[in-house]
DNA sequence: TCATACAACTTGTATTTACAAGTTGAAATT
DNA sequence: AATTTCAACTTGTAAATACAAGTTGTATGA
């Protein structure tokens, strides 16, 4: 009974609002609501989903911080391009439109736990340092052209059967989002422009000494003092890395 | 008469929690309140100003949003380091710690006004079309050093006296937030690694092919169709451009 | 002395109500 | 027919209130 209890307790204690930003995300996402269409108005979305317009609001202010739609007063809320992805990460091509059917990705290192390197370029939590790490390394091709290598570190807390799971074709943010609820609140970064070194122009498929923009990440998410970890190599022959803020 | 009454309904239609919000952020970013410290609570904040927790909460969410506070359940609001700039812009140091001290900006070209240049990067909205736009040119330097070549084209959209104002030693977007009261909400910006060519391996004092950081850049900000342009070419050979998002 | 319990804080969520302000299209007027 | 006015929407701001949930220091207990 106690245990029935709890899981009733933990289902009723996801907010409202929170309830009905995942709702209307999930409908953005999956084209229910198409990109520059009205959301329906919050007198609307307060009668379906039985919530006073605070609440609802609530929700909407959610959308807007994650760039899912803008408002306008008098008018309603108009639906967004989903965004790509979070801080400066999209690839974004100089000559050709870049669908997601050129866009591959290569496993070159499965998740593996590991101890932190040392040293290490960023400083770990008490709790990080404690738990090892999972380590992955991934190349990313454009049109069949590699653009992007990440080595990515990330703390192995609670994250049961993880490295154990397929990354094939599915973001590592979606499956931290969907099967872990850890969702990506901001970060910081470091960009520099470097000679690619031999390791780098062999997997860029570059000559050596071509500048490369590299980037050093820590996202923060909402588990506390749980971070990701990336470094990442880019070719910006062909390409550039997109980003909105 | 009328005259007045507008300028009363000016004063008067600044929402409360937009009051509360820029008295809060003066006194954070003139470190009356710390780095690290915490504010007054909500009902401290309600009973000094007269308003009701909802509406201080709304001020509090802005500061939060823009990075001057976080808030802990049951603890309260926390004062963090302002942030630097919006987006990426902020250099940070690979060797040694940057004070503001040692930071100093060249103006290469005094805002002019021109036409838009053709062809140009971004698409411009129509209100920016029609006027011309404000262009300068900036070389900043790190302990004497050229580390950051900016070239910023602002539309000429009621921007009186604009020309004729100071640029040294002050930030363009303090510039336009003190006298204009334009605030930057949000943009998108491309990155590359490209190879220094004569101009500005010259002006940034490197070596022609020398990997240099470029970014393009398009603010958006509280004015509909109003945004800033940017070009950036960095030195990162001791330097990082940094980020928080 | 040490551990526990609790009271008094803090922020988080939610309801209800009211009016202001921007947008839009239809009806009334010219 | 063209313009103006306005009513009926929309979102924005704000009050007053209530309880839930997390944090912290103190007082009570062993």
């Amino acid at each position: 009974m106690i245990f029935i209890q709890q899981a009733m307790v933990q289902e009723l204690r996801i907010p409202q609002y929170k309830k009905l930003y995942e709702i209307l995300r999930k409908h953005i996402l999956s084209g229910v609501y198409e990109e520059g269409s009205l959301l329906p108005s919050e007198n609307e979305l307060c009668a379906v989903h039985n919530m006073t317009r605070p609440t609802v609001r609530h929700a909407l202010e959610a959308l807007v911080q994650d760039g899912f739609i803008y408002k306008k007063q008098g008018k309603g809320s108009i639906v967004q391009k989903p965004p790509q992805d979070i801080g400066i990460l999209s690839i974004s091509g100089t000559s050709s439109a870049i669908g997601k059917q050129y866009l591959q990705t290569q496993i070159l290192q499965k998740p593996t736990i590991r101890a932190w390197p040392t040293p290490f370029n960023f400083d770990l939590s008490e709790a990080e340092k404690d738990f090892g790490c999972i380590y992955m390394e991934r190349l990313r091709f454009v049109n069949e052209q590699a653009v992007f290598y990440d080595i990515n570190h990330i703390p192995n807390i609670n994250l049961p059967r993880f490295t154990s799971r397929t990354f094939e074709n599915k973001s590592l943010f979606d499956i931290l989002r969907g099967h872990y609820q850890i969702e990506i609140k901001g970060g910081e970064q470091k960009l520099k422009a470097i000679k690619a070194d031999d390791k780098i122009s062999q997997l860029l498929n570059i000559k050596k000494g071509e500048p490369v923009l590299y980037v050093e990440r820590k996202l923060s998410t909402n588990r506390d003092g749980f971070h990701i970890y990336s470094t990442i190599y880019f070719n910006s022959e062909k390409h550039a890395i997109f980003g909105n803020f």
